[in-house]
DNA sequence: ATGACGGATGAAAACGTTACCATCTTTAGA
DNA sequence: TCTAAAGATGGTAACGTTTTCATCCGTCAT
C-alpha cells in the first residue's frame, strides 16, 4: 500500500542508505546512481515520510505561536495577520513551519503536550501569556522561546517590542512642532500597559518642550467612540480649549473627529487630531488621520529571528530590543 | 541527558510496554502499577516524545491551513483571525493542531514537502489557491482537504462558502422594503467572483420586485475610497438620482458617505447607504452603517468539521454548502 | 485436584527514516 | 607492481514510541 524507502531500495537495486543519501542529495553518491534512484522514486510516487525523518533527525522543523483567542482585545490578535506574516517569512527561510496554538483551548497541558514533547522546537508568545511559572519551566528545560512585548526583570528571556513610549514622544513632538500648543491625550491608558507607556512618552515630551502638563487635558476612560466623542465635546466647551488631540485608538479618534466637526472647528487649521495604530481606513478618513505606524510585520520578523537564532544556537548580541514606530503625517495635523 | 521511556521502565522496574500503557491510560494496567509508574515519570520529568508517538501511531495530529500572504486582498486574509479561530476551535476538540503554510514562500514543493509527506493529515485552502492539477493530485492520493469558497464542477471536493448571492439579495431586499426605489450598486465586481455573485443577487432581487434595472446605476471600477466618492458624486448630480447605494466594500462606502454628505443629502432620510462585510468601525460611522455580516468564525468551524470528518472517515451527508450571511441594519438605511 | 479463564505484564516487532562505520572498487603515485 | 588514498555503496544501529502476542499467575468452577 504505502511505499517506503525499502521499496525504493529494492526496486532500484541499492541499499536504503543509498536511497536516503539520494533524498538528501549527499555528494558521496555518484550521479548515475542518483539519476537511477530518482527515476525509481518518481515512478513509484514515493515521498519520504516527514514524521520518520523528524524522528531520525531529531527535529520537527516547526515552531509554535501561542495566542489566546478568547481575548479579542489582545495586542497579538489585533495585528495577527501581519505579525504572522513576519514570523512566517523568517522561519520559512529555515524550512520551518508555523503552528498556531490557542492556549485557551489547551490551558493546562499545552506545555507538556505541545512544547516539551517537542512537537515544536520553539515558541513565540505575548508577554501577557507568559507567567513566571511558565517562564521558569521553559528556561529550566532550556526550551527556546521569544516573547512579544517587553519583559521586565528577567534578563534571560528574549523579547522584542514596539517602543510605545517613544511613540508617545514622537506623536507629541510632531504636534508641538506643527505649532499646536495645548495638546490633549484621550485614552484608556490605565487599562493597558501599552497605553500607559504611550502616555509617559506624551508627558515627557511636553516637559522637554517646557509645555505645562494640564491635568484636565488627559481623559482616561474606556476606549470607545462614545468616550472619544464625549471627552472631546467636553474639552471643546471649556474656556481654554485644547488645540490638538492625541487619541489612544482609532475608535476614540472617530469620536473625537465627530465632536470637533460638530463644534465647527477646522481640522487641521484650528484643531489637530492624531491617533496611535495606523489602520487601513486612516488615509480615507476626513481628513486623513495622522497616525503612528507600528511595523508589525517587522515585529514578527524580529521575533522569528530571535527564536531561530536560539534554535540554531547562534548567539544573539541583542536579544531584548525595541522597534521604532513610524510617524505617518497626514492632513489631520498639517496646521501650516 | 534526555529521558526516554526506557529510563522510566528501568527506574520503575517494569517493561517499556507497561510504561507506554500507563501513558495511554490502558485499562489493563493495575492501579498500583499506574501509580508507581506515574510517580517515577514525574520524578524524572519525563514527557513522551511527540514525534516518536506520531511515528508509532502513524498520525501527526495536525492539519494545515494554506494561505497566500502575498495577496493582501485575499478573502481568507481579510477575515484571517476569525476563520482561524473557527478552525482551531474544532480541530482542538480532536486534539489536533493547526499549522499555517504560506504557499507563496513554498510554491513548488509544498505539496510534497508538507502535505504528501504527511506532516499534516489534511489541509484547508481557499478556492483561488487550488488549481485542477493540485486538486487531482490530492484526490489521487485521497488526501483529505476542504476548500473555502465554492467549487464548480467537481462533485468530489468538500467546500463551504458564504452565500454571496444570497447576501446581494438580502441587502437589496432590505433597501427595497425600507422604501428606497432607485438603488445603485458601487463596486469592483468584475475583479472578483465574490463581487459578481453579490451583483447577481442584487439584479435578481430588483427583478423579483419588478424594479427596473438601470445600467447607469451600476458602477464598476477599483475598490477604492476615491472610486466610491467619484461614483456617488457623479450619480448624485444626475437628473434622476439614486436614492440608495450598495457598496461593495467599506472603502467604497467611505467615499460614498463623503460624497453624499458633501452634496447635503440626509442619510438615511434622503439617501440610504449599505455595505458588504461588516467591520469593527461600521457601528461608529456617522451614521452607523448597515452591513452584511459574514459569520467567518462559523465558516472556519464548518471548514474544520468538513475536514475532520474526512480524516476520521465519518461520512458527511452535506459536504458542499453555503453559509447564510446576516443583515445588520443600522441607521444608514432606516428611512422610516 | 484440575482445567479454564481473566487479569497483569513483558518481549519483540513494527513505524520509516538517518548516520556511523565498514567494505569494496578504482585510481593515482612511486 | 604495489600501496595508499579517494570514491561509492551497504549493514546496522539508532531515533522513541505503540501494539500484538505470548506468558505468567492467581482464582474459580467442576
Amino acid at each position: 500500500m504505502k511505499v517506503t524507502i525499502n521499496d525504493i531500495a529494492k526496486a532500484a537495486n541499492v541499499s536504503k542508505s543509498t536511497v536516503s543519501k539520494v533524498i538528501n542529495n549527499s555528494p558521496t553518491i555518484s550521479d548515475t546512481t542518483k539519476r537511477k534512484v530518482r527515476q525509481v522514486m518518481s515512478e513509484h510516487n514515493y515521498i519520504p515520510s516527514s514524521i520518520a525523518t523528524q524522528l531520525a533527525k531529531q527535529s520537527s522543523l516547526s515552531i509554535g505561536l501561542i495566542i489566546d483567542m478568547s481575548r479579542r482585545e489582545h495586542f497579538l490578535n489585533q495585528f495577527f495577520y501581519s505579525i504572522i506574516g513576519g514570523i512566517e517569512s523568517v522561519v520559512a527561510n529555515f524550512n520551518y513551519d508555523l503552528t498556531i496554538v490557542n492556549i485557551h483551548s489547551q490551558r493546562d497541558n499545552f506545555l507538556d503536550r505541545f512544547v516539551l514533547s517537542k512537537k515544536v522546537e520553539g515558541i513565540i508568545l505575548d508577554n501577557t501569556l507568559l507567567d513566571t511559572t511558565m517562564a521558569n519551566q521553559l528556561l529550566e528545560h532550556s526550551f527556546p522561546f521569544t516573547v512579544i512585548g517587553k519583559m521586565d526583570g528577567n534578563s534571560d528571556v528574549h523579547w522584542v517590542d514596539i517602543d510605545n513610549e517613544l511613540g508617545g514622544e514622537m506623536i507629541t513632538k510632531h504636534l508641538i512642532e506643527a505649532g499646536y500648543q495645548r495638546i490633549a491625550f484621550i485614552g484608556g491608558f490605565n487599562e493597558d500597559t501599552i497605553f500607559s507607556q504611550r502616555f509617559t512618552g506624551y508627558r515627557d515630551m511636553l516637559q522637554q518642550y517646557d509645555i505645562p502638563f494640564v491635568d484636565n487635558y488627559v481623559k482616561n476612560g474606556s476606549g470607545t467612540t462614545e468616550f472619544g466623542y464625549e471627552s472631546a465635546k467636553e474639552l471643546l466647551s471649556e474656556e481654554v480649549k485644547p488645540d490638538a488631540f492625541i487619541c489612544a485608538s482609532n475608535y476614540i479618534a472617530h469620536g473625537v473627529l465627530e465632536a470637533v466637526k460638530e463644534a465647527n472647528f477646522a481640522i487641521p487649521e484650528q484643531i489637530g487630531v492624531a491617533t496611535f495604530d495606523n489602520y487601513p481606513l486612516a488615509p480615507y478618513m476626513n481628513p486623513p488621520l495622522t497616525c503612528l505606524d507600528n511595523d508589525t510585520f517587522f515585529l514578527g520578523e524580529a521575533a522569528g529571528n530571535l527564536l531561530m537564532n536560539q534554535i540554531k544556537k547562534h548567539t544573539d548580541q541583542n536579544y531584548q530590543h525595541f522597534i521604532e514606530p513610524k510617524l505617518i503625517v497626514r492632513e489631520s495635523t498639517r496646521k501650516v
